[in-house]
DNA sequence: GGGAATCTTCACAGATCAGTGTACGAAGGA
DNA sequence: TCCTTCGTACACTGATCTGTGAAGATTCCC
């Protein structure tokens, strides 16, 4: 029995697996409400049913497909940083990583498009998209720290600004490679800062 | 008779002017997706016979108050560029206006937020969208030519990042002022490169 | 073999949504 | 006076959406 607003994505059974990846795909290319929990049980395999079953309504499905993401966005981004040991490489190594997530994901954060699609802020969605955010932040502070940057905080807040540029820019020009020019102002950024 | 997408914002019925005001705020604050007709008809103090009168569908309605927004912020922007005489404050002048116009618009960027509320490429509002966004890239890149830049394009695409970038913190970080971070940024990428 | 968990089948409820048809009233210009 | 424009009143359609109820099948573990 499970009552809370999402389901650990790790701990699911095998219907359950498909239907949370099927409406990942679907949720991210087409968008949340305009996707159909019909349509994702069609796409799983698997009855409408099972679906309520395994997850209970469709804002706790919707809350799990996001903090599925979440957990493997954060598991690329410390992959990212722990395989650098330059202070500065390390303050900069997220927009590497978004570099790489950028090419599967090319219709923008799907945080910042599900906090545009459910304004309500009691949503569950709402703290897994703020948590994200929070999350990078901090943690382009803690680098900045021990970088040894004098205003970690401003630093932070900075990087965060070109983050969410970068994000931004899939959507609104595709034509450009938002995570390079990113990347690259974040260099110059970091750089000076140090 | 007005068969296209979008209607003149300018040339409208008192009842459809009081129409569009409230679509306006009602698709800002709670989502396109979310607000019905009726509540828009209810809120104008107006029948829904008269909405679909006035304006024909609800996806026309909606073309028209990005028209409508898009209007509006192209006129700030200009009137914040041709307030200032010297390069880098033209170039960095719309960071300026974005500082104005946020706040009275906390929920983030309109566009994008209708770019990811509506993934059908066929519906008129993400010609809108993507044409104000343009627009936006292309002024940056006029004012940097004019200013001598050595890599006009170079430095608009940086500067669109930036932007983007302080309108989704809006969403993803109210905590902190993303257009003044920004323009702070905008004001020093500009100066290095020229 | 017994029991629990998983999933199926399928009809159905209840709400909401965009959009329409028809008849009518009021104002203003030619 | 006639005609057009603008708006009202109100019932109604057809589609779609989330979510439920109840009964049965399969699998796997004890």
């Amino acid at each position: 029995m499970n009552k809370s607003s999402t389901f650990d994505p790790d701990t699911l059974t095998p219907g359950a697996r498909r239907i949370l990846d099927t409406a990942a795909e679907l949720f991210y290319e087409n968008g949340i409400t305009a996707v159909g929990v019909d349509l994702v049980a069609a796409r799983s395999g698997v009855t409408k049913r099972t679906l309520y079953n395994r997850f209970g309504s469709k804002d706790t499905l919707v809350a799990t497909y996001l903090l599925e993401r979440d957990r493997r966005w954060r598991a690329l981004v410390m992959r990212c940083v722990d395989a650098r040991t330059a202070a500065v490489e390390r303050i900069v190594a997220p927009f590497e990583a978004l570099r790489e997530w950028s090419a599967d994901n090319p219709r923008g954060c799907a945080f910042i498009n599900a906090l545009a699609e459910l304004p309500d802020p009691g949503h569950p969605a709402h703290r897994i998209a703020l948590d994200e955010k929070r999350w990078l932040r901090d943690l382009f502070e803690r680098s900045a720290e021990q970088a040894g940057a004098e205003h970690p905080a401003d630093l932070s807040e900075r990087l965060f600004c070109l983050h969410e540029g970068a994000l931004a820019m899939q959507a609104t020009a595709p034509d450009v490679d938002g995570a390079h020019i990113a990347a690259g102002l974040a260099h110059e950024v970091a750089r000076a800062a140090l």
